[in-house]
DNA sequence: GGACAGACTTGGCGTTAATCTG
DNA sequence: CAGATTAACGCCAAGTCTGTCC
């Protein structure tokens, strides 16, 4: 009896230790004290990045043609064009300002008696090397289990030695340790400087922050850093300069950090902090869509849009560095149309522009008499590539939204706009009784809605149509299952048929829950809202009311970056 | 108040890894 | 167990917003 009291005994010392350790853990995570000086750790340590690999040579056989004559290129210019004949297969490569930017990038780095030689791009033929390129991937492909097992395991190295970093107290691994490697810089949609050369990263590109009494990171053999830091007002780790738009890289923690995760729990409080205030704001914008002021009735309406469509703020761009994209304070007369009555419905306003990453924002809303007049307002005497807000940009409405609610900026709208949406689909899309397939076709439908508002698309997957055949036949499969099964029941009465009914019937269900979930997916895109707008809390408390394991709505690296909403919310948790 | 640099979040998509299926 | 299919991941571009300088 002793030696079993002496156990338990032992056993529970553990146990509370265990426990205790764990709470502590818990609290000092996302408990833990923020620096109230702006600065963002005490500590910082890392390995500095890894550099893309050395450019390799082409093999002699394989022979890059001018104007129908082999020709042997330096290194340099080499390189340029097998970063061309990668992409050959690509509708952009035929492109006009492609192919000019690429040419004039291209002729840099040749010698001068290549340049003189190559004039016409016409007259260059990748052929053989794109033909190599497919046939090394392939080869890639067809690698045995030991090699590509290799390769695995030089991977899993580099992300233990360079994919970590102490920051404070805590190991915490690291978003992207890798630098870009060189090559055709693409862009979206209609950039105007697609097919330009991004040059390679080199040591002397990098500036490296970590903490003064942190080992400092080496430069490769032979190299220097441009300059080491340590600045603990900022969260990355090495930045650089790049080429193309001379905008700054970062090298930042993944998303599970506690910095990434505190910032991001604070954003969903903001959000909260507006829930409280968002019908006075919405008062006193409809009340200046009566101001005399112009520009007050600008910036209601640009309001009254951030707020109802989600539209972004719209920053002013720089013409001719990128594509031409607008959000809310840059929209243009042109991409709007006024329809005092369409069909039953009256002062409709059709949008139709292109907005980040030059995707289509597409809708036709009836609005109140008073915008619709308003509109018509700002309209007057302009021109389709005028400003349809004139008096408006996005530094004047944020600082009117921060002088509504203290750090309240566009963007939070969309925030607020989404998580109450989920929230409020849930509620009314969750049938208690339902399967757990079911209500997964529910949260997945109310996480849909938000991806609409915020016009979060995609291309349909290109094996849509026929991964939805393959999931028919799976159906109809089922269904003759089904319908032999119910027989044997009719025949054997038996309690064991039954069961193999009901079990059918249930792979059934699960099969058109999934099918109808993926056709209504088809051109949305849910990962955006849920990884950026959706308060986590809400859906952790939507498992846990409902019994649904987290597992069946985060994965992996989704419970990892919420894992301070998974402690934090209970079943009761309101937005 | 406008230009600009800097820091950080948000975005779709192609590739890769995991899982499924015959 | 290999090939097909699907889900996850990483890439890297493109936004937002703040702060500084003039």
């Amino acid at each position: 009896h002793l030696i079993i009291w002496y156990i338990i005994l032992c056993f529970s010392v553990f146990f509370f230790s265990v426990m205790g350790c764990v709470l502590l853990f818990v609290v000092f995570r996302w408990e833990e004290e923020r620096y109230t000086d702006g600065s963002k750790w005490r500590f910082l340590e890392h390995k500095g990045p890894v550099f893309a690999p050395p450019y390799e040579p082409l093999p002699d056989k394989v022979k890059f043609y001018y104007d129908g004559k082999p020709m042997k290129l330096s290194a340099p210019a080499e390189e340029v064009t097998t970063f061309f004949s990668k992409m050959l297969d690509h509708e952009y490569t035929t492109k006009d300002i492609f192919r000019k930017n690429f040419f004039k990038d291209w002729r840099k780095e040749m010698t001068s008696e290549e340049k003189s030689k190559i004039t016409d791009l016409n007259k260059c033929n990748f052929s053989e090397m794109s033909e190599y390129f497919k046939t090394q991937s392939e080869a890639r492909k067809q690698m045995s289990k030991e090699e590509k097992q290799k390769i695995k395991e030089e991977n899993e190295r580099l992300l233990q030695e360079y994919g970590f970093c102490i920051m404070d107290n805590h190991k915490e691994r690291i978003g992207n340790f890798r630098i870009e490697p060189p090559g055709l810089f693409r862009g979206r949609g209609d950039h105007p400087k697609m097919g330009m050369l991004k040059r390679r990263i080199r040591p002397e590109d990098i500036i490296i922050n970590c903490s003064k009494d942190s080992k400092q990171p080496k430069p490769p053999p032979g190299t220097k850093w441009k300059e080491v830091r340590h600045d603990n007002k900022v969260t990355w780790l090495a930045s650089w300069t790049e080429n193309i738009q001379g905008s700054i890289k970062y090298i930042m923690l993944n998303p599970s950090s506690r910095i990434k995760g505190e910032k991001d729990w604070q954003k969903y409080e903001t959000a909260r902090r507006l829930k409280k205030c968002v019908d006075r704001i919405r008062t006193q914008y409809r009340d200046d869509w009566k101001s005399k002021e112009m520009r007050i009735r600008q910036r209601a309406v640009a309001l009254y849009f951030i707020d109802k469509l989600a539209l972004r703020a719209g920053n002013e761009k720089e013409e001719g560095e990128t594509a031409d994209t607008v959000g809310c304070c840059s929209l243009r007369v042109e991409h709007i149309k006024l329809y005092p009555k369409m069909d039953d419905q009256e002062y409709v306003v059709e949008f139709d522009f292109l907005g980040k990453d030059s995707i289509r924002y597409y809708n036709k809303i009836p609005v109140e008499k008073r915008v619709f007049k308003n509109l018509q307002l700002f309209l007057e005497n302009k021109q389709p590539e005028d400003d349809l807000f004139d008096r408006l940009n996005t530094s004047i409405l944020n600082k009117h939204l921060q002088e509504l609610m203290d750090g309240l900026t566009a963007k939070v709208f969309r925030t607020y706009n989404a998580s109450i949406t989920l929230q409020q689909q849930l509620k009314e899309l969750t049938c208690p009784d339902d399967s757990v397939p079911a209500k997964i076709l529910s949260y997945n439908r109310a996480n849909r809605a938000v991806a609409i508002l915020c016009n979060h698309q995609r291309a349909p997957p290109k094996t849509f149509e026929k991964s939805m055949q393959n999931l028919q036949t799976k159906i109809d499969e089922k269904q003759n299952q089904l319908s032999a099964a119910r027989k044997q029941l009719k025949a054997a009465k038996a309690d064991r048929k039954r069961k193999a009914v009901q079990r059918i019937e249930e792979q059934l269900m699960k099969l058109q829950v999934q099918a109808t979930d993926r056709e209504e997916n088809k051109q949305i895109a849910l990962g955006t809202s849920k990884l950026n707008y959706l308060d986590p809390r809400i859906s952790v408390a939507w498992c846990k009311k409902f019994g649904i394991p987290i597992e069946k709505i985060y994965n992996k690296t989704q419970r990892e970056k919420f894992a301070w909403a998974i402690d934090m919310a209970e079943k009761d948790y309101e937005f």
